[in-house]
DNA sequence: GTCTATATCGCGATAGAC
DNA sequence: GTCTATCGCGATATAGAC
């Protein structure tokens, strides 16, 4: 590789690490491509040489969140369909997608403005959030197909569990503890309000 | 009352109504005052003899959804904190605010981008989600008081409720009908994924 | 490929006549 | 109070030297 080839490659991990860290403080809407250059060191007509527009940064920025997120969930074997309302294997699949978001909370956030920025009618978001969600919807849809009774259609119990976790890996202070969160959301899910034990046991 | 105050208020009414069409066709972010005054059919120089900026237009439109949400629930009787596990509360509960907050998709959408384009560190809108869930955490914290078990921390559950309910509101394309999504999410909140039998009972 | 300097533009906000 | 006209800022994107 030329050197010129290595200054470049240098210049543009420079700029997606600065951005990483501006939308993480600021957002990504009131992060300015000067701010970016600024703080990466590097002047504001380099930024032009790399990407064309912060929108594109942005999707770079998510192929690297979609990789390493099927990485991990590949690494805990859960490609396979299994029963979401078994309590190991939910917990499991929200502590991934947790896990995940929360590691990459300056992409999740950018990407939710975005979308956010582009209007309700747009359908941005609606299509973010199904695609996010389609692996819950699989395995709901296996879930139906065992016989099992799902608390509705698969694709929008999925947006809402989707949209759930999403929701609150963005507004969420970093401060909350991890794991109590996990813990809630598993017992929310799996059980409800009315908790593991029926109301007529009651 | 004279006749300029009579034309202030008729002018007044326009920019809000244009405000609220144009809110909920492309979102608030994308709506400039011009636009605003435009679609009332007034001048732009008149938007400012009314309201200092957008964001104070949308203050108006805030409460006057609130007023409107507030005198829903005490018509339905919901004023005292009640057991949100029962089905037929809960199911109106998630009614009452499902309705509303589609009734005014305009003004949730426009709070939503605002919150959101406030950047995630801003804390904008985790203060607008707890705002929101108020009435959820004092229900939910009467029922542990009623030595209930719940699934977590009584905010944490009625931010994840709360926040499922108004991320879906605002994304879902209107054609979904209201009564699946009623059903879905009371199903899916009273009894989780596992369903009202529990897993013992398999 | 990176830099500095600048063209360009959308849009919020104001001034002043009617 | 409403109108037309315009100022001025902030930010994107480009031009051209090194």
């Amino acid at each position: 590789m030329g050197v010129r080839k290595l200054q470049a490659a240098e210049t543009e991990s420079a700029l997606l690490a600065a951005a990483r860290q501006l939308f993480a403080e600021r957002g990504y809407l009131n992060t300015k491509i000067t701010d970016i250059t600024g703080t990466a060191g590097r002047a504001t007509g380099s930024f032009y040489q790399h990407f064309a527009s912060k929108e594109e940064l942005l999707r770079a920025l998510e192929t690297d969140m979609y990789e390493q997120g099927s990485a991990a969930l590949a690494s805990e074997g859960t490609g396979e369909p299994h029963d979401l309302a078994d309590p190991v294997h939910l917990r499991e699949h929200l502590a991934v997608a947790w896990e995940v978001m929360r590691g990459n909370r300056a992409v999740v956030a950018a990407l939710f403005e975005s979308a956010v920025a582009a209007g309700p009618a747009s359908g941005a978001l609606w299509d973010q959030l199904t695609t996010g969600t389609a692996v819950y919807r699989e395995h709901l849809e296996y879930m139906r197909d065992q016989g099992r009774e799902l608390p509705g259609d698969p694709e929008l119990v999925a947006a809402a569990m989707g949209g759930m976790m999403s929701l609150l890996a963005y507004t969420m202070p970093p401060a909350y503890s991890a794991d109590a969160v996990i813990d809630t959301l598993t017992a929310l899910l799996l059980h409800g309000l009315a908790g593991p034990i029926s109301d007529s046991g009651r």
